[in-house]
DNA sequence: TATTTAAACGGACCCACGGTCCACATCGTA
DNA sequence: TACGATGTGGACCGTGGGTCCGTTTAAATA
């Protein structure tokens, strides 16, 4: 597959590689620093990257894109983990341990990058629900959740557990009400124990 | 105090209100109307009710003070319900009846005003989280939980049942997945069912 | 009813931002 | 070195939220 089209195609340009990733980089850093993702323009990436706006548009084709690609880039490690890795984010986990785990991850990740999922999560095309990301969370989380014996509803389950993660809440709890990552963490362990049964 | 107010202050007038119910009329209707909240722009607004920008930006400060003017009037009984009505919803309902009759009524409300709700959690200003429509809802709910014995993290279990029912996640629900309202209210049901323990 | 006054009006105007376009530069290849 | 394909950058455009201010008009006053 990859050679295939590799070997179709030409190579990607060396100053395409470099300036792909300056922007990647320079767009990872903006977010991180500013407030709110608005406080984030195109030009102001394209600027940090030393790179010109239409460059971006090329690459990215629109904001979404972009801030997709920056994520993608983030999350990498963990999806490795969860798609093969050991216990307990990986598939061979029990179901009853792996959920919490699952949740846990997802909650860490936005806690330790809170403006970037803030930006993802408000990207304006479309919901956030249509995005690969989410889609490829709630079909984990929900497959999961079908392993455990009795367990209905495990559709809106997913849903509504993965609610209780949303990066605004996240940023609500953590930023403006102070509250401590790891009290989020327990608070929704202890939430998701609840869900579970038990 | 209100005849304090009255008798300080020079009377409304009535140009003033005539064009206020005509914007929220027209507001109401093109939110209603159109299928993104973002279709719908201050200027529309403004022609529908056959009124300047001017007095638009006058009477509601910015679009999401139009917007969360539209909902308040839309939402208005079901908070007299709440606040002081009969069971399920009033405030003598015992905690465990009350919990989900409040979910279910906040669901139901998001159902019926789809395009009005996305609206409103998607402005712009802020997170959803500060406005003083959640932090209502919010505390009431957190009340009420607090009031059934033995439970703990009710304003955490606030937050995450109230994510449950995010606008956006209806919409995909409702919308893009083509559940029908009755589907949803009953997952819900159940989703909160497990979480009071039961 | 005539006069006065301040609240309300409306739409021209401003500007930030996402996105497009295309003349020009650069890379890889022959 | 020459040549096509790919990539580049920044001027440019449209849209939409929000402001400004000269004009209108309802209400208080005489």
């Amino acid at each position: 597959m990859t050679s295939n089209e590799a070997a179709r195609a030409r190579k990607e340009r060396v100053d395409a590689v470099r300036n792909r990733e300056a922007v990647l980089a320079a767009a990872d850093d903006l977010f991180a620093r500013s407030d709110s993702p608005r406080g984030v323009s195109m030009d102001d990436v394209a600027a940090a990257a030393g790179v010109g706006k239409g460059t971006l548009f090329r690459r990215f084709g629109d904001r979404t894109g972009l801030i997709r690609a920056v994520v993608e880039a983030r999350i990498e490690p963990l999806r490795q983990a969860v798609e093969e890795g050991p216990a307990p984010l990986g598939p061979g986990t029990p179901p009853r341990e792996r959920v919490p785990a699952l949740l846990d991850a997802v909650l860490e990740f936005k806690l330790a990058n809170r403006h970037l999922s803030l930006a993802l999560e408000e990207a304006g095309s479309g919901s956030p629900y249509r995005t690969e990301y989410y889609q490829w969370w709630h079909a984990t989380l929900r497959q999961t959740l079908d392993r455990i014996p009795g367990h209905a509803d495990s559709g809106f389950t997913a849903h509504a557990l993965l609610a209780a993660t949303r990066a605004d809440l996240v940023e609500h709890l953590a930023g403006t009400e102070g509250m401590t990552g790891e009290r989020v963490r327990a608070d929704l362990a202890a939430h998701v124990a609840k869900v579970l049964g038990g």
